[in-house]
Order: C-alpha cells, then structure tokens, then sequence
DNA sequence: TCTGGCACTCTCGATCGACGAGTGCCAAGT
DNA sequence: ACTTGGCACTCGTCGATCGAGAGTGCCAGA
C-alpha cells in the first residue's frame, strides 16, 4: 500500500481529467500512465483515495474525478510550475511593451492574462493606500472652483473638483492656489499615503484663518480619494472563456458572471493572498468564500513596483484546470508587469 | 383583408412572445387580446404575415415567432416609447448623483442601465475628437520627465509622460515649463479639440530654437492622446444578464461574449447611429453587421454636454426584447448622463 | 370576407431495453 | 502483505417507439 503510488494515482487521475474532462476509469489510467501495475490495483488504490476524500465518482459505475481536495494536495505536493517556453515569455513583453499609460498597462495586462489562459483575467488596479506621493496639482476652473489632480508612483492619476468657496481668479487667489500647492507638496511628495493623509491633516491646523477653510476642502478631497471603495478597481476580461469549453462547465455560468460584476468581493478576494508575496496563490473551489465562485479557482500573485506588493491579478477558472501552466503564466504576468511599474517609477 | 388587423396581429404577436418566450398559435392570440375576430381569421392573417417576411414558424405545427423584419415593423410603426413611471425616474437621479468623477459617472451609468434593462449595457466614453480642452498642465518629473496632464470639458482626464531632453530642475528649466504651459494654454484652453491640434502645431514652429525641442515633445504627445486608437474607450455591464433568461437564449452566449471583448467593433457600431441624434437608435439582429451580436439587438443613444453628442450609449440583448420599456430606459439615462455633464460643464 | 370544422403534421416527453463502462470483491498467485 | 485476473452487478447513455397535444391549412357554408 505504498503511499507513494497512490500520489502518482491521484497525479495521473488530475493530468487525464484536465485533460479529457471526463471521468476517468481504472483501464484508461494504466494505459496512457505506465504505472507498473495493472488495473485491479489501482482501483484498489483509488478506494483509498476516495475514503480520503480525494477524488469522487459522480456515480457508481464511473470513473473518478479529483475533489477540491484532490486538486489541494495536487497543486501542494504532486506538480512543479511548469516554466513557460520562451517564446511565450517574449510575447508577453512584446504585449507589455510600448503602454503609454497605467490604464494602458493593466488593460493590456489583462487582456494578455486572459488570452494566456484561455481564462478569465482579474487585474487590481495599484492600490493607493499602498502607494506614495508622488505630485499634487492644483488647476482652477472656474471662479472658486479647483481641481486637484492627485499623481501616485504607480502612475496612477486621480483628480476631482472642489469648491473652494471664495474667488480664484483674482491676484490674491491665485497666490493663494500657488501657496496651498507648495505647501502640500512639501510635506507629502514622495511620502506613503498614509503618511502624507496624516500630515496634510495637520497642514490643516497651522494654516492661516483666511487660507484655512481652502486648505480645508483641499485636503478632505485628497483624504476621501482614499476612504471611498471607488480608489479600489479590477479590470476584467476573457469572460468570453467561460463559454468556451461548451457544456464542460456546469451549467453555472450565469452565477460566476454575476459574482464577476461585485467588484467589491472579488478586491476582497484578491486581497487575501498567501504569506509570501512572491508566490502563486491558489484558491479551489469551496475553499472560496465567495458564492457562484465555488466551482471555479482562483490562482493569483501579487505585483508592484519595488518590494512592496501594491496590487494583485490572477486568473479565475473551472476547478478542472491546468494548475502548472496557468500558475506558470499568472507568475510570468506578474513579474513583467513588476517590472514595468519599476521602469516608470525610476522615471 | 384588413391592413390594419393584420398589423394588430404582428403586434399582439410580438407582445405575446416577448413576454412568454414561446412561440404563439392563433387560439392563445384570440384568447389574450379580444381582437373582435375568430381564430381562423387571425391564421389567415398569420399566413399572410409570414409571406411578407415578418413572421415565421419555427416548424410546422408550432405558433408563429415574429422575424427581424417583424420586429422592425413593430419598432417603427406599432409601438411608443413607453414613458418611465416616477420612480424609475427617481431612482436613477438618485443613482447618478454624487458621482465624483468622470470615471465615476461612466461606471455608475454603465451599472444603471444594465440593472434598469436587465440587460447587458455599453457605455462609450466621451469622444475627445469631439470634446473641447479645458486645461492643460505640465509637472515636472525626475530632472528631465514632464509629465502632460490633460483636461478636457466633459471632465475627461488623460496623462501621459514625455522626456523633454533636458534638464528642468534648475531655473531655466522651471521658467521654461512655465513659459510652455502659459503658452499652450493661451492657444488651446477653451477650444475645441480639432482646433486646438492645428493651433499647438504652429506653436513649435513659432518656439525659439532652444525650447523648439521641449515644445515638439509636449505637443506630439497631446497629439497622440488623439490619433491614438486608446482614445475610444467602451465599458460594460451586466454580462450576467445574457445567462439568465436560461435557455431562452440561443445557445449562442459564447460568440457574443467574444463578440463584446472587440471593444473596437463595438465602438464602431455604437457611433453608427440614426439621424436624428436626439432619439432612440434600435439595430435588429442581422440589421447588425458584426458577426456574433446577429441574434441581439442593440437601443441606444447620443449624450453629451451641450448641444453636441460627444458619445453614446446603450444596451444590448436578444431580439425578443420589450422595446419600448428598454428604449424609454436608455433615452432616459442618456438624457440625465447629459444633463450631469452639462453641470460638470458649467463649474 | 369571416367562421367552424376537420384531417394532417410535427414536436415533445415518457417508456423500454440493450449496451457498455466501470466498479467492488474474491480467491489465487508471488 | 500486496498484487492480479476474473466475474457479477450497477448504472447511466443511447436509440427506438409511441401517444398526446398543439397548431396549422384548407374547405364549405354563412
């Protein structure tokens, strides 16, 4: 009852039904796998197997299909992640190459994972919370009114409209503007966010009383960029896969795109990322909190400039799945896209 | 052989099948809508309807399914755009305000319209081509980066960032972005976009030699916030929707899913849209050349700040459709899209 | 021109049986 | 203590058959 023949069951069972999507039987496995036993023994084996939990027959006189576990102890213990071939690795940076902009990064970036995969692409855009300053411009439109346009590290850029409630356009306005501008950007340029909140929240204080109610609705704009869910946005793209594959999938289609369009749950399971940032995080099936994702999995990684892991993407797929390759690409993605936020950031 | 009767059968047709997704025989007709006349009458009719093309039965001995061209006919001549009651109304005034952002305002309008139709909805952003710039902002970054921030007056932001080729950080560097930035904004702030191009181009060639080069970076780069294809963007919802309405649906979801990641095609269908750029626009299945989206129909319509259409928007979903609620949906948004833009215009 | 009646056609769903795949278990072999 | 071939058994799948029901087309009469 060697253990270790059983994991090369289990291996075998997983590679035959990604493969074929259909159950597979003790016969079709000592065939294409050259286990060196015959067929009587591996049933035996898969009973165990089964009592374990780790495969299932959809119903008694079928072959076997992995369980979310069996795909657990799979993916942790029975695959490597496969490296992509080269030519593959040059198209993603010919993809990458030549983003003129952030938005233009994560759309490639996510168009990019989604024809990788053949799956549905998920992309966080950087979170600001974990980026820093990088410039605040102040531009006035109108006669009181001021936008303030707000330039991330990441190249993300944010800008909204605040009445300041006096006159702009005059000469003591605009000196005004001038002032606020070099104020705030003297104590939050090139500072994290949640450092540069606290000390524009100060700036606040030591202002002038004439200046203070501008600098006031100033900095509580920049404060709600970062309090509203709105600062935290995915892209999505390749639902088109999800059809693809035919009747392969269950017949739920319909409640994993409604669990695509709550942006908000899928930034929370984005979020929750394994320990180590720089590996492949894996979610299967029910192990996924999150309702009308329970037959899917998620295998995501999280990107950003520098050390730190600013946002995440991943790819979102039936159980049934290529884990080696698609972990392989999700990693690959995540890298290169780490790269040309570096690139921008040096900028 | 009334005309008028017959055409209140294709009309009754299409009600009946709208709202039972089942093919409709003469005896359910005459049982549902007291048409004054015997079920015989009405086959007569229906034969008649079907030789003109505008229904069709999908086999012998099953009810009739009214065609594209039936649709059509229903569309122009037998039905109005019914209007919205009040709280409708109320709920989309209430889901638009508060939105914060250009950004914003699309997303929330992309989600609305898909939840009011129960369809999948597309929104365009505004075109810039057909927009006017507001404001044009130079930040220096790095000692030779410029990064272009551009307003326009939809609320529309775009950024881009160019190397200059010299240094910026020393005195003249920093009069000389002063100098360009008044400069380009004396010609371009407050003109419509097409003006505003030629007119920067002539800036550079009027430049001294020695900030020809900064000028020529700045300008080519706003130029190709235009040319560039990225310029056009689309955004959508409500995927969800084709996969409810269970089998109802051809079994076609797959190609209109793909047919939706051309976001190319998309646009160039939405900006085909009727004369009259103040009414509702229906495309009928193959009245619609893209492959894929041949059993859908899209409603949609222009909106934008002012006088002028800078974009649109709409929803698309199977031919069997209730058109005249989705059509007093769609004008409705477009027109409160409209006027919040025209707010935004005003500040 | 409309209407009731009637024969005809076709789809849909249920039923049934043969087929085949795959298992579980057992007894024998190593 | 494992492994293996054999065998009975279980079920789901596929195809054919059949009846019911719905809907039509057409005709003869009002």
């Amino acid at each position: 009852m060697s253990e270790d023949r059983r994991l090369m069951v289990l291996r075998a069972i997983v590679q035959d039904y990604v493969q074929t999507s259909e159950p597979v039987g003790s016969r079709a496995l000592v065939e294409r796998h050259h286990l060196g036993v015959s067929a009587a023994t591996v049933r035996n084996d898969m009973a165990l197997l089964e009592e374990e939990g780790l495969i299932h027959a959809p119903h008694t006189s079928a072959g076997r299909v992995p369980t979310d576990a069996g795909y657990r102890v799979f993916v942790d213990r029975l695959s490597a992640v496969k490296p992509l071939g080269s030519g593959e690795r040059r198209a993603i940076g010919q993809f990458l190459e030549g983003a003129v902009d952030l938005d233009d990064v994560v759309d490639r970036t996510v168009r990019l994972l989604a024809s990788l995969t053949r799956q549905v692409a998920v992309v966080q855009y950087p979170s600001l919370t974990r980026s820093t300053v990088r410039h605040i411009e102040l531009v006035p439109m109108g006669s009181s009114h001021l936008m303030i346009v707000l330039i991330v590290n990441t190249g993300r850029v944010e800008q909204r409209v605040v009445d300041t409630g006096r006159v702009l356009s005059d000469g003591t306005g605009e000196s005004l503007v001038a002032t606020i501008r070099a104020r705030i950007n003297e104590v939050a340029a090139g500072v994290p966010f949640t450092v540069a909140a606290t000390r524009l929240r100060r700036l606040v204080d030591e202002a002038d009383d004439a200046d203070r109610a501008a600098m006031e609705a100033v900095v509580s704009a920049l404060g709600d960029a970062l309090v509203e869910e709105r600062e935290e946005r995915v892209v999505l793209a390749g639902q088109a896969n999800l059809a693809r594959a035919g009747t392969d999938f269950p017949r739920t289609i319909g409640p994993i795109l409604e669990a695509l369009e709550e942006h908000v749950t899928l930034l929370r399971l984005l979020g929750q990322l394994g320990d180590d940032p720089d590996l492949v995080s894996v979610r299967i099936g029910t192990e996924n909190p999150v309702t009308g994702l329970q037959s899917t999995s998620l295998v995501s990684m999280g990107y950003g400039s520098g050390a730190e892991r600013v946002a995440s993407l991943g790819v979102l797929g039936p159980t049934r799945m290529d884990y080696p390759t698609t972990m392989a690409s999700v990693r690959a993605v995540a890298r290169y896209v780490s790269e040309i936020l570096d690139e921008n950031q040096a900028t």
